[in-house]
DNA sequence: TTATAATACGAGCAATCGCTCATATTTCAA
DNA sequence: TTGAAATATGAGCGATTGCTCGTATTATAA
């Protein structure tokens, strides 16, 4: 739970105002996955939502604590959907191809995500986002190849998340690929990223 | 050039004002390089060039235009600056080297371009980079496989240009590579995932 | 010299934004 | 029942934005 969220407003005590604040957050998802996070204004948030400005300025103290409070719930389901599917990968290449795989869906399933993965310029947004996932994956790389130095790591993961952000954006323009290839060919980037990796560190993959 | 950056103004006809001109493409870049497109106005351009706000709107229709016209200065300067040192690559995998190098120079004498390629949402502009980098690359790779097909040139460069964007994004925000690291790390992954396309597409690399 | 086109100027418009605050209503423990 | 706390409301503030337009100045060709 980050900082801004919680801070210098009341917190919802009653359950009618723990569902307002709910069904806030669902209808500004909804409105960040259509149009955008910049694109979308707090009055537009609260008239989706059927609830005055004013109601939704008691719960959250800014527009950025919407974001990061919906950063919040989408990093703890993105934990589940991804971690949670690779405990029992037999190697790093198959942990990264189910990885690929959990993002396809929760990319589904979680409209709004890549528009604030992909879009969003706030830098402590940004940032939460970025240092979270590359420290899950930062991990995982450990955890196959210990023998690789920890900078090297969390390099790797740095390199992985960046060319993931990239085609992310990729995702909703025009372009040669169909979604399905679109993901094929992020999983071959990644996985040729990480195998160079591992050779120019003396380590031979899959040994 | 595009459409919106010569339609419905006035063209500088005399001296003065085309100079007035290239001032104020000067003077709006160097605001761009340092805080980025959208948190720029045109206000604060006109009144950093020393020109009045309807002097500027005289010969650019509207803010976009500006940038327009600077992308197209970016994007002439940057065929000069990279396609013209990879005409006698021996291989692609030469030719994709010097364009990292070439990249990474351009980035220190046309600071602005950077924000402009990773940071802008407006669709017309980022196309307009996009299509115009991804024809060069797909060509290069063409010229150096040409039994490689059409569509997996195209598929490759524009891959390879979105790990490029990621990678750039990353650039200015603190991380765990030095600025050099990161450039060898994006010609490590742009060699891996090439060397990768090849392959699947039953091509030998280098032979 | 003079008339016309080109250029220069900047106050200010209309729209939008995030957000406040005075006030009204509802909840619930005492 | 009652009163204080919690919640709800929305008009509207102050700031900013991209941009217009009436007017003043300058350059150039006749």
């Amino acid at each position: 739970m980050s900082d801004t969220s919680i801070s210098k407003r009341r917190q919802p005590k009653q359950a009618r105002s723990q569902q307002r604040v709910e069904h806030i957050m669902a209808t500004a998802s909804a409105l960040f996955a259509e149009h955008g996070y910049e694109a979308v204004s707090t009055n537009h948030i609260a008239k989706a939502a059927e609830v005055s400005i004013g109601s939704l300025y008691q719960f959250f103290p800014n527009k950025e604590a919407i974001l990061d409070a919906l950063v919040d719930k989408y990093l703890a389901d993105m934990q589940k959907a991804l971690m949670g599917r690779i405990e029992d990968a037999a190697s790093l290449e198959d942990a990264i191809q189910r990885m690929v795989q959990g993002m396809q869906r929760f990319g589904t399933s979680h409209k709004a995500f890549k528009h604030v993965f992909a879009e969003v310029q706030l830098i402590a947004v940004t940032n939460r986002i970025h240092d979270t996932i590359v420290g899950w994956v930062d991990d995982m790389i450990g955890n196959y190849y210990p023998q690789l130095a920890k900078k090297q790591c969390h390099i790797g993961a740095e390199v992985s998340l960046c060319i993931v952000k990239g085609m992310m954006q990729f995702y909703d323009r025009p372009n040669a690929m169909s979604p399905e290839q679109l993901w094929t060919e992020l999983q071959a980037a990644l996985l040729a990223y990480i195998h160079d990796l591992l050779c120019r560190n003396g380590i031979t993959p899959g040994a």
